[in-house]
DNA sequence: GTCTATACCCCGATAGAC
DNA sequence: GTCTATCGGGGTATAGAC
C-alpha cells in the first residue's frame, strides 16, 4: 500500500505533510481555545507529530506557528466566500447563504468552531504585531472578495467598498453572538439585513 | 485626612473596596489580554491586592472571577449604550455616535479596550458555562436596551427586536474588526449603515 | 526529519500566621 | 480581611542522539 499509517489526508487522498498537519491542528485548535489556551504539545499531539517536529518546521516557536494557522484561516474562510459568492449571482441571496452556512457550522460543532482568526487575533492583540498583520490582512482579503461581488452585481464602486467593510464586520459579530448564546438567531437575522442593506444599493 | 492610600477611587472621590477594585481590575486586564492571557497575580498586582484577598472574595477561583468581570463589563457598556440612546432620540444619530465613541475609546488606548467582554468570553467558549452564561445574559441586556430606543421612535415591535439583533452584531463585530485593523474605518462605515438600516425601518 | 529528555519558569490554588 | 510561603503541575523552548 501506498500510505502506511493513519495520519490526515487532503481532499484527493494523499497523505499530508508533518508541516501541513500541524498548521491545520493548530489553526483549529486556536480558532476553538484561542492562543493562550492552546498548548504547543496538544498542537503536537492533535497532529500526529513530535515536539522536535514543530519547532524543526517552526524554529520561531508558538508565534510563527501562530501566523501560520492564522493564514490557514484566512484561505479557509475566503474559499467558503468564493463558494458562495461565485454560486448565486445575486448579492443579496448569496450573503443569506453565507449565514446559514456559518448557521450550521456552528451548530454541527457544537457550538466551537467560530471564526477562524478571531480567537488567535484577539487573544494577541497588542502583542503580537506579526500575529496581528496576518488576521489584519485575512480581513482586508476577505472584504476585497465581497467588495468584487457586489460590483459585479452593479453596485457603484464606493458604495460597494464600503457595503464590504460591513458585511465582514457583521458576519464576524453575528458568528460571534450566535456562539456566545448558542443560537442560530443573530446569524439568521444578519443574513436578512445585510440582504437588505445590499438591495438598497442594487441600480434599478 | 479621610483617605490614606492612592488606591483607585470611584467617581465620587470614595476610595474602592478591595473587591470592587479587583473586579476592575480582572475586567480591565481579561478585556485587553482574554481569560488565559490573564493572570491572577497580575489582577491581585494591578489592584493592589493580596493574592491572599482575591481568594477570600472569589472562594471559586479565576471562573468566579471572570464570572463578575464579564458582569461588569456588561453593566460598562449598557451605561454607554443607554446614554447615546437618550442624548439623541433620533436612533440613527445616536447609533452614529455610539459607534464614534467605540473608535475613540480603541484609539485612545491605541486599540487594546476593544468590547469588554467579548475576549473573555471568546477565550472561554465551551468550556466554562457560567463565564458563558454571563456573557450571553450582557448581549440579551444590551439588544433589550436598543430595540426600546427603537420603539419608541416608532418602529414596530418585530422589526424593532430584529433590528436590535444586528445592531448589537454590527457594532461588536466592527469594533473588533476596527481592533485587528488598527483603524477607524469599520466602525465609521458600520455607523452609517446602521442608520440607513434603521431609517429604512422608520414609519414615514 | 524525527524522537526523548529535560531545563526553567510561571500558573492556579492552598495553608496558616496575624 | 490581609499577607507570605509554598505545593504540584503544566507551559515554552532547547539539546542532542538517531
Amino acid at each position: 500500500m501506498r500510505t502506511k499509517t493513519t495520519k490526515a489526508q487532503n481532499d484527493r487522498g494523499e497523505a499530508l505533510g508533518t508541516r501541513e498537519r500541524v498548521v491545520r491542528a493548530a489553526s483549529r485548535l486556536m480558532q476553538r481555545q484561542g492562543y493562550d489556551g492552546t498548548g504547543i504539545k496538544q498542537i503536537a499531539q492533535e497532529a500526529d507529530a513530535t515536539l522536535g517536529s514543530v519547532y524543526h518546521f517552526f524554529p520561531g516557536g508558538k508565534q510563527e506557528l501562530a501566523v501560520a494557522a492564522v493564514r490557514h484561516g484566512d484561505e479557509e474562510f475566503a474559499g467558503i466566500l468564493r463558494e458562495v459568492l461565485h454560486a448565486e449571482p445575486d448579492p443579496a441571496r448569496a450573503l443569506v447563504a453565507c449565514c446559514r452556512l456559518l448557521a450550521e457550522g456552528l451548530r454541527t460543532s457544537d457550538w466551537a468552531d467560530g471564526c477562524p482568526v478571531t480567537a488567535t487575533a484577539l487573544g494577541t492583540a497588542g502583542r503580537a504585531p506579526d500575529i496581528q498583520r496576518a488576521a489584519a490582512e485575512a480581513f482586508a482579503r476577505w472584504r476585497s472578495l465581497v467588495a468584487e461581488a457586489l460590483r459585479a452585481a452593479g453596485i457603484a464602486e464606493t458604495d460597494a467598498a464600503e457595503l464590504a467593510h460591513t458585511v465582514i464586520s457583521t458576519l464576524e459579530g453575528a458568528e460571534l453572538a450566535a456562539q456566545v448564546s448558542r443560537s442560530e438567531e443573530p446569524l439568521r437575522i444578519a443574513g436578512q439585513h445585510l440582504a437588505r442593506l445590499a438591495d438598497s444599493y442594487r441600480p434599478r
